[in-house]
DNA sequence: AGGAATATTGAATAAATATCAAATTATTTT
DNA sequence: AAAATAATTTGATATTTATTCAATATTCCT
């Protein structure tokens, strides 16, 4: 094998790598853009007061979150978000009260990739999630959804989560359970 | 009292008699225009699937009632109905008997009787009650203000209370306390 | 990988809804 | 009963929301 054969497979695989690279990327970037949309949708909803969909699209553009009001309509129509009028003469949107359980899978991943999850520790039976500000209430949603044979329930505040395990279920249980091997870097 | 007399009392009974009748009469074409036609519009949404306020208007015609859209976004409002999406697509105004609000004292079952609360368990030591969205740190609060001799204290998120009970109270414990806290008032 | 079948999205626009200002109607006061 | 006040309604319009259509993007199959 010569030398030229060997800098056209080193090319070949660069390039491979650089297309799989590329497909996961795009893979991310779907995920981002509906699945884990609307659950923060929902979750803006549960926590705000959101009276139109223009507001709505303003609070999703500080989240780095770019879509128009077609997207909302449909979305809101999809969650069956109700708008309802207030005492004060304002309107919300509110979700339906049952909370659909919704797979959701590969968001708690995709909230770790961006660097949102920074740390996870036991306090005895007891876990603490660190996140970045303003991110712990949407990740406990995903953790309340995805693991509630593990988690009797969980309590976020800004930027921390308490986790409440259910009795018996092992440190590592949950460690495993949340994919912590993603969130340990840094 | 001569017979004048009589005849101007009679002419004055019967002017009240007129009075009353005729602002009876008056009271009724108000009844007719505003709150019976509201409550003719909450029977309607009550029996009928209606997702427009157009929709709503034709009906309204149908019953001799005549107004515009205007008045029907005006009495909607008023009505607190709140248009939703259903599953089929199309959109339904509902009245808010649904969401109704928090009752602000009960007892623990009716308090889960009404679904504010929806579940009390334990892990350890530790109880773990959940609520619907919101409710948490408004019953966190009566908890802490009404059984301190039980509770340490209690963490309230959005949906999430954890009770974190004083060494040697029992799980039977907790519960009698939550029955007698929520019991108080009728 | 390649191509058909699906799904998502945004721009433009249609449809629906909320509100304003003025007019009308009812109610109260004098 | 007339004037003053308040409530209700409407036509017009602004605002908001839903949908259509075309352009990607994605998934599913082979």
């Amino acid at each position: 094998m010569n030398k030229y054969q060997i800098i056209l497979i080193e090319s070949i695989v660069i390039c491979k790598i650089y297309c799989i690279f590329a497909a996961n990327i795009n893979n991310y970037a779907f995920m981002k853009n509906k699945r884990n949309r609307i659950q923060i949708i929902s979750e803006i909803l549960r926590s705000t007061v959101v009276g139109s969909q223009e507001e709505l699209l303003k609070i999703l553009n500080q989240r780095q979150y770019e879509v128009t009001q077609a997207t909302l309509s449909r979305d809101l129509k999809l969650l069956k978000v109700a708008k309802t009028p207030l005492s004060n003469g304002a309107y919300k949107y509110i979700l339906p009260s049952y909370n659909k359980p919704l797979p959701s899978s590969g968001s708690f991943n995709t909230l770790i990739a961006h660097g949102a999850v920074l740390s996870l520790e036991f306090s005895g039976q007891l876990a603490v999630i660190k996140t970045k500000p303003g991110y712990a209430s949407a990740i406990a949603w995903d953790i309340d959804n995805k693991s509630t044979e593990y988690v009797l329930g969980t309590i976020a505040g800004d930027d921390t989560i308490l986790v409440i395990p259910r009795e018996g279920v092992t440190h590592e249980d949950i460690l495993e359970m949340m994919n912590i091997t993603f969130s340990e870097k840094e």
